[in-house]
RNA sequence: GUGGCUAUAGCUCAGUUGGUUAGAGCACUGGAUUGUGGUUCCAGGGGUCGGGGGUUCAAAUCCCCUUAGCCACCCCA
């Protein structure tokens, strides 16, 4: 009796032909962290539980996969980059020194249900600055998830920005601070359910009167450039200084943005995302693509005035951001962005027979010392079916030498999407290496 | 967590009012072609019909339970 092989709901298994596009991308956002003077960390996959479950109490519990080791200690596993973020910073912000920016990539695990593109065990692009308040570092958060879409390949995208001192600016003159929560969770369902039913909700869960709900609606619906957007909105907080500050805010990130050559298009005001953490205090973003909006925000971030307040008293103030590269795979796919390809290599070797080996371990060796994926077939199967097995595998060319081109200190370089064929010196292995590199770009 | 839909070969699916040995396309392996892939032709392997129980002379087909997936809602650190 076997046991049948099965993975557990929401985990899932990567095979190359999904796993190759997975690397790459998770190698873009590391050169575009890099490329802003954000370092890499890594953290545990468990933590003590009293960690993680610092204020999320019983909610946390049916989220977290939590345990008792052999030790007897109480553990979980992390549900995301963040908490551990704060822990970590906590415990060495005297060796880090301020700002500190850092990234890190890493699977997380939520114990919820199941949904299209929403999984158990899901990878986290995370990159955060802590430990300084300035606008400057609210700014270059939204420069990086720009620079990152851009480095993916997006040309169509909307980072859209807010700033939760606005909202909870507006609340306080309305005398509605207290039911912000509510107010809030409602105003994000406005792309869903349209602004009549928001209004009902407002007024039925969160206790707000018609003109206040209008009011709040108003919020989501500016118009015009950058500045008369500012100024509607400072019109609409009045003097609340509050929300003066998140005016201040969104306009320091508007006019920065526009600075660095970020267009209107792919960044813009949205007065209306309010959307999940709480732990959010200033500037919002949430990035979706203009060509499949319903997948959701692919790229999420935020400032918190106090991220370790639970294990330190210092205070660590932070801005950043989040890639969802589950979600944001999806979307590719969807998209039709993802080329298949079942080999990271660039060239298969085809193998005749084993007086030809020391050749061609020595071809290889030369080929890979410039740069160049070599897979060297492992028998001496016909060539016929060494050709096949590269074309389905996708390799753009092929390397034959045989007895008669050996014995000439020669071999055939086949491109195999045109099918042509050059010859090359055996030795000249520079310019057979270009060669390839010509047949594997684009 | 609630409600609905679904599960047949590696993949996409057919399978009549319950009826004898469960099929197709693609993929895979071998051959036609002993040194040139993608096309074509031939052959082959691969299924306890998601799992367990029940009804029946007889179940892929009907009933119950369970697991997994999809959709909507709830929630979302």
């Amino acid at each position: 009796m076997k046991i049948t092989p099965r993975t557990l709901k929401g985990f899932r298994d990567f095979l190359p032909e999904s796993m190759i596009p997975r690397e790459r991308l998770m190698e873009t956002a590391r050169d575009v962290y890099r490329s802003f003077g954000y370092s890499p960390i890594d953290t545990p996959a468990l933590e003590y539980l009293e960690i993680l479950s610092g204020k999320g109490g019983e909610e946390s519990d049916r989220l977290m996969y939590h345990f008792e080791d052999h030790g007897g200690r109480k553990v979980g596993m992390r549900f995301d980059l963040t908490v551990p973020l704060a822990r970590f910073a906590a415990q060495h912000i005297n060796e880090l020194g301020k700002p500190f920016k850092r990234y890190h990539l890493g699977p997380v695990w939520r114990g919820e249900n199941t949904h299209r593109g929403r999984y158990r065990e899901l990878i986290q692009c995370d990159f955060d600055t802590i430990g300084v308040k300035s606008a400057v570092s609210d700014l270059e958060t939204g420069l990086v998830i720009h620079d990152l879409l851009q480095a993916i390949g997006f040309e169509h995208f909307t980072i859209r920005v807010n700033d939760r001192r606005l909202l909870n600016g507006l609340l306080e003159n309305l005398g509605l601070r207290e039911q912000s929560a509510a107010l809030l969770r409602a105003l994000d369902k406005l792309g869903k359910i349209g602004p009549e039913k928001v209004a009902q909700e407002m007024m039925a869960v969160g206790g707000a009167t018609q003109s206040q709900a209008e009011q709040v609606l108003q919020l989501a619906s500016l118009s015009g450039d950058d500045a008369s957007q500012l100024k509607q909105l400072a019109k609409l907080v009045g003097d609340s200084e509050l929300g003066q500050a998140g005016v201040a805010g969104l306009e320091a990130v508007l006019q920065g943005a526009r600075a660095a050559g970020v267009s209107t298009n792919c960044l813009q005001i949205d007065a209306s995302i309010a959307r999940g953490l709480d732990y959010y205090t200033g500037v919002i973003y949430e990035t979706f693509l203009d060509d499949l909006p319903g997948i959701g925000s692919i790229c999420s971030g935020g400032r918190y005035d106090n991220l370790a307040e639970l294990y330190t008293k210092q205070e660590l103030p932070g801005v950043g951001a989040s890639l969802g590269l589950d979600r944001l795979l999806a979307a590719m796919e969807e998209l039709g962005m993802l080329e298949k390809v079942g080999t990271p290599a660039d060239v298969l070797l085809v193998y005749f027979s084993a007086a030809g080996l020391s050749d061609y371990l020595r071809l290889a060796a030369a080929l890979r010392a410039q740069g160049v994926g070599v897979e060297l077939y492992p028998e001496a199967k016909k060539i016929g079916h060494q050709l096949r097995y590269a074309d389905r595998r996708g390799f753009p060319a092929a390397i034959i030498a045989g007895d008669d081109e050996l014995a000439r200190r020669e071999c055939q370089l086949k491109n195999l999407s045109s099918g042509q064929s050059s010859t090359f010196p055996l030795d000249d292995t520079a310019a057979i290496a270009e060669a390839v590199k010509k047949c594997a770009a684009p």
